[in-house]
DNA sequence: CGCACACCTGAGAGCGTTATCACGACAAGC
DNA sequence: GCTTGTCGTGATAACGCTCTCAGGTGTGCG
């Protein structure tokens, strides 16, 4: 923390230029109780000459309101954090936050730590806090202090409220496409498994298979590229005669793509692949990627908006996921 | 702002607990001035039993510091946030801010809007301001009140320390992989032409073309992989004998891969491409992508912890930027 | 014994704001 | 006249913390 030099303007400074209380500068520059014209004229004219700004840091200490939303994102180690979703989450949280005068923070939440979600409900500097991607045990145990003041991105649980989209519909869609491209022999490169919104998805492909007919083949991943690639791999040597993969991530749908590649495998000729979330280099990868949207930046506006307003909200909000054909599948 | 229900722990109940003052809770949890050793005891132990977290927002307002980080992109207009790259600096500052308690807010600044500036030197809660790709005359009209806790991204000024990769350097890295492949008929696809760094990079083209006895082949971009698309197509019609194209950011080299491809150009085959900043996203375009480094969570950890501890640093910090090659040139 | 100097402690003054309260002025209604 | 009410205003008490200052106590030394 960083001590400016210069003494700052204070509503007293406003008030004894406008020749009124401090209180009437407040109430003024408030907006609320009463104020007669002239006051309100004097106060407002001498608040622009002085330029004058509130000190939101006091404003909340005396409000008792946080001054910080904390964006905690779960996961077996740190290495969660590198994720250009996570990137596109925080992102949107701060510029929502921006006008309220609060800012946001970044962590790792260790899973099945609870003494990280207690201190953060403990610190009052905290107006809100965004878990991503925790399980649904971890939202339950959230501690009372903290209850109204956080909600979920990507895991349900009756305790908090959750934003996500919807998975299931996602995937359906690109699923349906392949089907409806004559694909039959469709495997899955999955997300994380103990991720609630990952085994959404599964939980739809598998559904779609059975009630095709079709036998589920699934590989697991962790939505990187990198993954996706050696489950391509894999998915090749298990099921040599597989004609299309639908990936549980853009990410991982590009990996697999570069991977089938390597092995001389044309997409979508010999086999088509499908991904999830749309990201923007999806349109302009070779060849460009089918896929279904995943509206990050709305989702995260939406949250840090109910954590904001403090309002109470539905239990849990799925934002529609529509299907983008392109050329992979 | 959100109001908490429950009341608070706070250094006073921990000071009443442990039968001291509050000097001396305080002194003893801020680890400063002198403390018996039985003090220090009995006072750690009330705060780890009542679970005191210090409230952030009191302690800033005492000592005058703020709680808030500004990430100010600067554009003509907001859809500059918009951008894989801010998402990137944007969470790695709110990583680097979060043990601090300081939060991260994004906003647009519009270019050469003295008022925006002006405003955050005067609010007192803010702590920092990071200068995202501004005007060096933006830079050169900041605020007294925002000196010493204000520093540039991506523009360089003698008035506020800048950080950035070094343009040139990556450029010259990748330009230079495209001649020793044998390639002489080069054209670029530039950045938006009002930034500087992205016109450190065109100075570096130009420097090397004419160093080399060729001509320099220039078409405005702006980044994004939509104009790279169209910036190629009319880098084709201008000189249909181009062998190679560098493009100033990856995002744009893979808009320019895609719209050849369109035209039945192969890659690197007909024309080589090279791109900037090795996006996640590179290593599994197809081809994947030569490009130089650009290490942006590194340069914005650097030029946060720069602001947050208020020390002097370099008026210009340039990090390194490394070939990486793959299969487009 | 007197004095200097360490070490330790608590009272209390702020930081800049909000919001409660009491007070005064004036108008309307009995 | 007295009450009731609306409007406008200024003291002032918080909010939770830091940090200075004035006092302790004890030890060493002349």
């Amino acid at each position: 923390m960083n001590t400016p030099t210069s003494r700052a303007v204070t509503l007293d400074d406003v008030a004894r230029a406008a020749g009124v209380s401090r209180a009437t500068a407040s109430r003024v520059l408030g907006g609320y109780g009463f104020a007669s014209v002239d006051a309100r004229e004097r106060v407002g004219a001498a608040a622009d000459r002085l330029g004058y700004v509130p000190n939101t840091t006091a404003r909340a200490l005396v409000r008792g309101a946080g001054v910080r939303l904390v964006v905690a994102v779960s996961g077996t180690d740190a290495t969660v954090l590198d994720d250009p979703y996570v990137d596109r989450l925080v992102s949107a949280v701060a510029r929502v936050c921006a006008p309220h005068g609060v800012g946001v923070a970044l962590e790792w939440l260790p899973l099945d730590a609870p003494a990280g979600l207690r201190r953060l409900g403990d610190d009052r500097s905290v107006c809100g806090v965004l878990l991503v991607n925790t399980t649904s045990r971890a939202l339950d145990a959230v501690p009372a202090g903290l209850r109204g003041r956080v909600v979920s991105i990507g895991t349900g649980s009756p305790a908090v409220p959750s934003f996500d989209v919807d998975n299931a519909a996602g995937a359906g869609a690109v699923l349906r496409h392949l089907y409806a491209g004559g694909r039959r022999r469709i495997a899955m490169v999955t997300g994380p498994r103990w991720l609630s919104c990952a085994e959404r998805s599964v939980t739809a492909y598998q559904g779609l298979m059975r009630a095709a007919g079709l036998p589920a083949r699934l590989v697991n991943g962790d939505f990187t590229a990198a993954r996706g690639g050696r489950a391509a791999l894999e998915v090749l040597s298990r099921w040599p005669d597989i004609d299309a993969i639908y990936a549980a991530s853009d990410a991982t749908a590009l990996g697999v793509i570069a991977a089938l590649r390597g092995r001389g495998i044309r997409v979508p000729h010999d086999v088509a692949v499908g991904g999830f979330d749309d990201i923007p280099y999806a349109a302009v990868s070779s060849p460009a990627l089918t896929t279904a949207t995943h509206p990050v930046a709305r989702i995260a506006t939406a949250a840090a908006t109910a954590v904001l307003d403090g309002r109470p909200v539905l239990p849990v909000t799925a934002f529609p996921s529509r299907l983008v054909a392109r050329e992979s599948a």
